[in-house]
DNA sequence: TAAAAAAGTTAGACTAATCTAACAATTATA
DNA sequence: TATAATTGTTAGATTAGTCTAACTTTTTTA
């Protein structure tokens, strides 16, 4: 065997690929629900075919339960190994941002790759210098090294009502375009802002920023910003 | 084709297998001769049959010279290529070394693997924190950015101190009777051995080489082998 | 509820990278 | 130089991950 692969299967004996649907999964359902296969072939863009196969293929290592035209969900073996990737991607993202100064919006590429390195002592080393982060620079939990995920009780800006005093705790959907309209719009993580006013008739808000003139954002973009009572 | 992939082989189409070809035999005479299979099959933990597919393959690229029962040389496109993998690899050295604080016997691994990262962002970005080094750790060179390297100043093996890791990088006076002891003792050209000994009174080393035991070469042959450190 | 649409499965094929085993060419040596 | 050892090649098989195409099951909808 080549022996620049071998130390690729070596922790937990998983593929960069196995890794990857196990993080699709994960993020799919972040609270552990059933997903189902349609889902999943189009999170990670690969047929349905090739993804029934890999579906038998970790269900056979434990890593998620399967039966034929079900959905699908992680055991807790998977769920800990899914989060051990993102673990890995978030601190990574955090390690780019703070330590080699590139902006939130250019790390995901590079994290992506990144979160498949094998070697423990690596990511250790990057949590000390970054003193044990509890979030990734989208402000997303960065989960324990047993796979352990702080629930935080988030919810999106969106479900506020008017009257509400929040801050911006993290970011779905982190698309790049998505990422420099709030850069743009200076909203970024931390921000702490009131709910004034939303039109009932297209979930618009009115908000008010320490500062500020008052702001609108569309239900789209209310819809992506998580939010957390300060 | 799987998302994941394709990043993979944006950048000049090559595979991460056909990245550490090149660099083996980039790695096995840095000085562009002519590497046979078997010492490339044994450097790299491949059977031969594969190698020799892989050569061909490669050679299809334009990235070496190869042809049947002839041992191969990378093209000029294939030198860079190579030359910028190791660039890679010792950047990330430098700053595993420099920035995060590993001892220099434990970044290795970890280089072998970010080495193969896409993204050149992120190497020009270590690039500019480390300041443009043009060393890494263990004093190899870094290739510049077109895969240009700066020729090391060799030096004779006598004047190496204990400890010093080099390769034989050419041979002075080389008279036919030399040239028949250093084949009959199997040092030839791009050979790596460490300096572990020199006797103060007559100069003589021990030097050990990988894979073999511990051997003596009097100051005379010393000081006809030229060494560049590896 | 029957037909249509969507989701899921299976079979068969492909590619990259590897292997083993048999054979061929080259090089070393007795 | 004949023979042995080493080096290199070829053919055929394997594995992981992917695909297409045909088919089946489940879900939606008219």
């Amino acid at each position: 065997m080549n022996p620049n692969k071998i130390s690729f299967y070596l922790r937990g004996m998983l593929s960069l690929t196995e890794e990857n649907y196990l993080k699709a999964i994960f993020h799919l359902s972040p609270a552990g629900n059933h997903v189902s296969l349609n889902e999943l072939s189009k999170a990670l863009g690969i047929k349905m075919s090739t993804v029934t196969a890999m579906m038998k293929k970790l269900s056979q290592k434990g890593l998620l339960e399967y039966a034929t035209y079900k959905p699908v969900n992680l055991t807790e073996q998977g769920r800990i190994e899914a989060a051990l990737v993102i673990r890995r991607h978030r601190l990574t993202e955090m390690f780019l941002v703070e330590v080699m100064e590139f902006s939130w919006d250019q790390v995901h590429e590079i994290a992506e790759q990144m979160e498949h390195i094998r070697s423990s002592v690596f990511f250790d080393k990057m949590d000390t210098i970054l003193g044990h982060p509890s979030t990734d620079p989208h402000g997303s939990p960065i989960p324990d090294k047993d796979g352990k995920i702080k629930k935080r009780k988030e919810k999106m800006l969106s479900e506020c009502k008017e009257g509400d005093e929040v801050k911006i705790s993290s970011v779905r959907q982190g698309s790049d375009e998505f990422l420099r309209f709030l850069s743009q719009r200076k909203l970024h993580l931390g921000l702490a802002l009131t709910v004034k006013k939303i039109e009932p008739f297209d979930g618009s808000m009115r908000i008010s920023i320490p500062g500020r003139r008052q702001e609108f954002l569309s239900r789209d973009v209310c819809e992506k910003l998580m939010v957390a009572f300060s």
